[in-house]
RNA sequence: GGAGGGGUGGCAGAGCGGCCGAAUGCGAAGCUCUUGAAAAGCUUUGGGUGAGAGCCCCGGGGGUUCGAAUCCCUCCCCCUCCGCCA
C-alpha cells in the first residue's frame, strides 16, 4: 500500500502519479476524506480514553486515603466515560477499516521513469539481444509440443491422465533438461552472492494476504480447504513473507535470495487461451530471485536482477527482448517492471519468461518489512524487488524449438551439458 | 494423534489487578579516564500514531473491571515426552 501521509502532505503529486496509471481521481479524493474522518475519530477516542485513565488513577488515590464516597462517585464517572470511549472506539475502528480498504485498492505510484501508456500495446521494447549468426531454418519452425512428443521427452497426454490438461509431464532427457536448468540457474545466482532458499510450497492464508495475492486473486490460486493452505503461485510469496514483521540491519542489505520451487496457477481467467503445449500450465518450475534493499540501493539492485535474468537467457543462446512495462500495464504493486520475452521460432511467438519488478516500499509497507538505518533513526521500510530467473516451461519450449537440428534431434546448450552428464544432444528416435 | 510446559523490549529474564511501557543482566551507542586499547565509571538505548498533549502495543482475538502484562474464554505458535511415519 502507499503511504497515507503522502496523500496528506503531497496530495497533488499522488493524484497525478496515479492518474498516469488510469486511476480515477475520485478514488483518491474519497481516500483523503475517509482519512480525515478516521483521524478525527481517533483523536476524540483518545481524549475519552485519557479521561478514563485519569479518573481511574483518582479512584485509586481516593481509595488509598479512605474516601469511600468520593471513590464511588469517580468510579461512576469513569464508567460513563468508558462507555463513551467504547462507542468512539467502534466508530474509529470502522472508519480506519474503510480507510484501509480504500488504501489497499490503490495501486503503487509508478516510477517517474516508467513509460506512459494505456496497455500492453504501448510497452516500448528497450532492447533486443540475439546470438551471433542467429537465423531460423525450416526445421526450427516446429512447435515444441511436436518436438517433445517426437523425441519422447514431453508427454502431455500422460500429464492430462494424471492431473488434467495443462499439467505437463516431462520424461527422460526432457525431465533431465528441466533439472539441469534449475541447477544451472541456482549455481549462477549462488556465484552472484544470493542465498539459496527452499521454502515451503504451501502457505497459510496470512502469508498470501501479506503479498497481496489474497483476497484479490483467490480464484487464481489452489486452496487446500481441510488445512486452509494455499499452493504458492510463485516463490515471491514465501520469499517476500520471510521478512514479514522483521526489522533488518542496514548492513544486511541488499539481501539477495533465490529459490527454485514449483508454482501453481489455476489460470481461471485465461480459460481457452494458450491451451496447447507449455505456453500456459497449472504447475511449473521456476527459479526466482528476490532482494530487500534500501531505497538508495534499489535502482542498482533492480538493474542487477534484470542483468541476471538476461545473462541466463544469453547463456542459453535464446534471442530475447526487454520490454519496459508502461503505466497502463504495470502490475498494481509495481513501480517499474521489465519483462523479458524469448523468441520461440516453432510457435513463432515472443514468450514472456521473466518479469523483473521494483515495488518501492509498497509491498514492504503491507508486509511490514523494515530496516534499521546504520546512521540511527527510526526503522524505515525496505524496498522489495524480484524477478523470475527463469520460468522453465516456456524456456524449455523455446530451447527445443531453437535447437532443433535438421535431423530432428535437439542440441543441448553448452551451459547445460555439465548438468546433463555431458550429453550434447537429445537424439531423434 | 495422546500427555505436559511455555510465549514479556536486540537477546536473556523478573513482574501482589492500580506511577509497569515494564526490574535486572547482557548487548549496542555516547561521554570521562587513557598515547591507544582494555578495564572502570557516568549517561543513553523498543515500536506505532499524532503538529503536540496524548493514545496504542507484554503471541492474536474476545471478555470481566473504575482500572489488565497480571483474572477468564478462545485461537495461533514454540518446546519436551509418547505414538505413528518418508
Amino acid at each position: 500500500m502507499i503511504d497515507i501521509r503522502l496523500v496528506r502532505t503531497d496530495f497533488d503529486s499522488v493524484l497525478s502519479a496515479l492518474r498516469r496509471r488510469g486511476v480515477d481521481p475520485g478514488e483518491v479524493r474519497r481516500l483523503a476524506a475517509l482519512d480525515a474522518a478516521a483521524s478525527d475519530l481517533v483523536r476524540r477516542r483518545d481524549e475519552a480514553r485519557a479521561a478514563v485513565k485519569a479518573l481511574s488513577r483518582e479512584v485509586a488515590a481516593a481509595q488509598r486515603s479512605g474516601e469511600g464516597e468520593l471513590s464511588e462517585q469517580l468510579r461512576v464517572q469513569s464508567r460513563e466515560k468508558g462507555v463513551e470511549a467504547g462507542l468512539l472506539e467502534k466508530e474509529a475502528e470502522a472508519a480506519a477499516e474503510a480507510r484501509r480498504e480504500a488504501l489497499l485498492r490503490l495501486p503503487n505510484l509508478p516510477s517517474s521513469e516508467a513509460p506512459d501508456g494505456a496497455g500492453p500495446d504501448d510497452n516500448p521494447v528497450v532492447r533486443t539481444w540475439r546470438p551471433e549468426n542467429c537465423s531460423y531454418a525450416p526445421w526450427q519452425r516446429v512447435p515444441h509440443w511436436d518436438v517433445g512428443r517426437d523425441l519422447g521427452i514431453l508427454d502431455l497426454e500422460s500429464g492430462a491422465k494424471l492431473s488434467g490438461s495443462m499439467f505437463p509431464l516431462y520424461r527422460g532427457a526432457g525431465a533431465r533438461l528441466l533439472r539441469a536448468l534449475t541447477n544451472f540457474a541456482l549455481d549462477d545466482h549462488l556465484r552472484g552472492g544470493f542465498e539459496e532458499i527452499r521454502p515451503p510450497t504451501m502457505v497459510k492464508t496470512a502469508t498470501m494476504v501479506s503479498t497481496g495475492h489474497l483476497p484479490k486473486f483467490s480464484e487464481e490460486a489452489y486452496h487446500v480447504e481441510r488445512d486452509d493452505l494455499w499452493a504458492i503461485p510463485t516463490a515471491e510469496v514465501p520469499l517476500t513473507s520471510l521478512g514479514r514483521e522483521e526489522v533488518l540491519d542496514e548492513g544486511q542489505l541488499p539481501m539477495r535470495l533465490t529459490a527454485a520451487t514449483s508454482c501453481f496457477r489455476r489460470e481461471a481467467g485465461a480459460a481457452g487461451r494458450d491451451t496447447r503445449g507449455l505456453l500456459r500450465v497449472h504447475e511449473f518450475d521456476k527459479v526466482e530471485v528476490l532482494a530487500y534493499a534500501t531505497p538508495s540501493q534499489a535502482g542498482d539492485v533492480h538493474a542487477e536482477l534484470l542483468a541476471r535474468a538476461e545473462g541466463l537467457l544469453a547463456a542459453l543462446g535464446l534471442e530475447y527482448r526487454v520490454v519496459d512495462l508502461c503505466t497502463g500495464d504495470l502490475g498494481s504493486s509495481s513501480a517499474r517492471t521489465f519483462d523479458l520475452e524469448a523468441y520461440a521460432p516453432g510457435t513463432d511467438r515472443w514468450l514472456e519468461v521473466s518479469s523483473v519488478s521494483w515495488f518501492s516500499d509498497y509491498q514492504a509497507r503491507r508486509a511490514n518489512i523494515r530496516y534499521r538505518p546504520s546512521r540511527g533513526g527510526p526503522p524505515a521500510f525496505v524496498h522489495t524487488l524480484n524477478g523470475s530467473a527463469l520460468a522453465w516451461p516456456r524456456i524449455w519450449a523455446a530451447l527445443v524449438e531453437v535447437n532443433r537440428n535438421a535431423d530432428g534431434s535437439v542440441k543441448v546448450p553448452d551451459c547445460l551439458r555439465g548438468y546433463m552428464g555431458g550429453q550434447e544432444a537429445i537424439p531423434a528416435p
